[in-house]
DNA sequence: TAATATTTTAATCATTTGATTAAAATATTT
DNA sequence: AAATATTTTAATCAAATGATTAAAATATTA
């Protein structure tokens, strides 16, 4: 009987973090009501702008978490030393699509965020121009000199997070979807690489 | 002398039309108020009311025809019979990229209202279900059996799109980035149908 | 256990915001 | 030009909502 334990030992604090995570990302901020939270995690109202001082300052700390997990998280797989273009491919599609397939609100969530504070984001995700140094552009441009860093990098972000951000429009293409979605996302895991590595090949 | 006509004789439901697509694209549905289209528009208050019966009302206008050149535009690319499956990416890649360098805030306002809301979308969306009998599948079935439609389909539009949603993170690694996204962009034009063409034939 | 500190609750405030209304201004018709 | 219809304005309403507060409940310390 220690399963539902993970829900009842949170503190306050936590379960409101929890809850505003879950509807933060369900309805965006300003669709977000403080009402909302409170009611998600089955507290008083008041115990919001007790434990964090408004609804902005606590939709600021989860944005922060929200960012570092879609963002900084894998960075350091592409800034790494020692291993082939081939295997960072592979880690970050590995990891991405198993974070998304987890949490498949994050990227809608986080793109929106984005868009309506640019500064927020240059602020909080720091280190990222980092990238631009590390061993990988080199090793691109070794393989394959014309191909620009910038097109590899948005290309491997596109083919691993668009899927989720358009899976409304996959599900008026593909008959049976609902279990069907995460089936292609897993087949994407081991597709991605190929496809990538046949990208950097060409022209 | 004949520039700023365009802005002049517009009726005033099409300043509100106009103002609201505007600020709607920026802010979202529920971070933007009445009162700022109002005042983008120049007009009062009232007269949203009075041309639209509510926000909503509003809104649900402009989000049909946003979804309508997000989407429903480019569905006849793909339908049609006597195109190459090349010409078709070739179609879809241009005009995609032209319309999304005009409408840089097109596809976050989508993806997020799709998102709050998935049921509008499977309404106005008619005609989408039609793709899978096209004769692109049978095309691509033609030249790789192996490759899911649905795959081809993603990438695709994936690789248009996705760049305009994470534009603030290419500004973090790639320098002088301003007018070079535009840049990218063309280029891109003609890269995702060479991409394209070799992820189809692989595997 | 008494005293003190912390956490939670219910009630309320002040502001924001979508919507309405009646009057004023403007355009159209007769 | 007079009469009528349409459009626009300013003022206001009612509901929603972020925030506050004082008291109650609970936990901690002495």
């Amino acid at each position: 009987m220690a399963k539902k334990q993970s829900q009842k030992d949170l503190t306050t604090e936590e379960k409101i973090k929890e809850a505003a995570s879950k509807v933060f990302q369900k309805k965006g901020f300003s669709g977000t009501r403080t009402r909302d939270i409170a009611e998600e995690a089955g507290l008083n109202l008041a115990l919001i702008n007790y434990y964090f001082r408004s609804k902005q300052k606590l939709f600021e700390i989860i944005m922060a978490e929200k960012l570092s997990s879609f963002f900084m998280d894998f960075i350091p797989l592409l800034l790494s030393e020692d291993s082939s273009p081939e295997e960072k491919v592979r880690l970050v599609s590995e990891n991405y699509i198993n974070l998304l397939l987890e949490n498949p609100d994050l990227p809608v969530f986080v793109m929106s965020a984005v868009h309506n504070n640019p500064k927020h984001f240059a602020n909080i995700v720091k280190g990222a121009e980092l990238i631009q140094d590390a061993p990988l552009v080199a090793q691109l441009k070794k393989i394959n000199p014309n191909m620009k860093f910038e097109h590899f990098f948005m290309n491997l972000m596109a083919l691993c997070i668009f899927p989720f951000i358009i899976r409304p429009a996959i599900s008026l293409i593909s008959k049976p979807i609902r279990k069907n979605f995460e089936t292609l996302m897993q087949e994407r895991i081991e597709l991605i690489p190929m496809w990538m590595q046949q990208m950097v090949k060409q022209k």
